[in-house]
DNA sequence: CGAACAATTACGTAGCGTAATCGTTT
DNA sequence: GAAACGATTACGCTACGTAATTGTTC
């Protein structure tokens, strides 16, 4: 099959499969003449890179994580175990941040509606 | 003053005046041959503008809110208020998009422990 | 004249979307 | 030959950082 059914397979577009493969996450893949021809070979893979970003993941983070495996046939569980738990972390750091943001936000709102007879800049 | 010493004043890089300056965040300043040349009218505004982007503002946000807009003088009190309340509505919503995705992370690898025998792509 | 600083240009980052133009397959 | 699809190239977005090269001011 050509790109176009590939990506429609994957839930992904052509331009998303061309570009997994510019970064080297994907195989460059056979032509027949100048179009790329796809086979079911690496559909789950992508349908797992698209999860996988949902999930948080950075494509960068995946290249790295499939270094060295077959992406054929998934990473092993150990590996996954451990990035999802670092991931986990990240989240929560990051839920962190935006919560003191939002207090302090909430702060300004306070001051500002305290002394709203002023026009300084408070932003 | 030259925008070395200006862009230490307002607690940024020269990159980052010329950077305000290009998307017409700030006005294009007179120059004394090829030099930028700065007073002290924008040091308070750079400023808030930098407090600004650490409350979740994008530059963008800034620019339509200071449209029509004295920066000199900063931002009236309603329209501070109401891009406040409406950034806390988006950090919120950002917060809860994490948890989800963090429950999902959890779930996931409640699963692989279980069944840590086979080596099915889960990601 | 030399040291210190400034200007401009362009590439890099994340992950593709959106054209635009042109070639190919059937 | 035409319709449908693919290929390639480049710009757009966010907010600058990091060179690299070449002036310029004092």
């Amino acid at each position: 099959m050509y790109i176009g059914e590939f990506s429609t397979l994957t839930g992904t577009t052509p331009k998303t499969i061309r570009f997994y493969e510019s970064i080297g996450l994907l195989p460059v893949p056979e032509r027949k003449g100048k179009y790329r021809i796809y086979d079911q070979t690496y559909v789950e893979t992508v349908k797992q890179i698209k999860r996988s970003q949902d999930l948080g993941f950075k494509l960068s983070e995946l290249k790295a994580l499939m270094k060295g495996v077959n992406i054929k046939y998934g990473l092993p569980a150990n590996i996954i175990i451990q990035a999802i738990q670092s991931k986990r972390k990240e989240l929560n750091a990051e839920i962190e941040r935006i919560k003191k943001t939002d207090e302090q936000l909430t702060d300004l709102l306070n001051e500002i509606k305290k002394s709203s007879c002023h026009i300084d800049s408070v932003l």
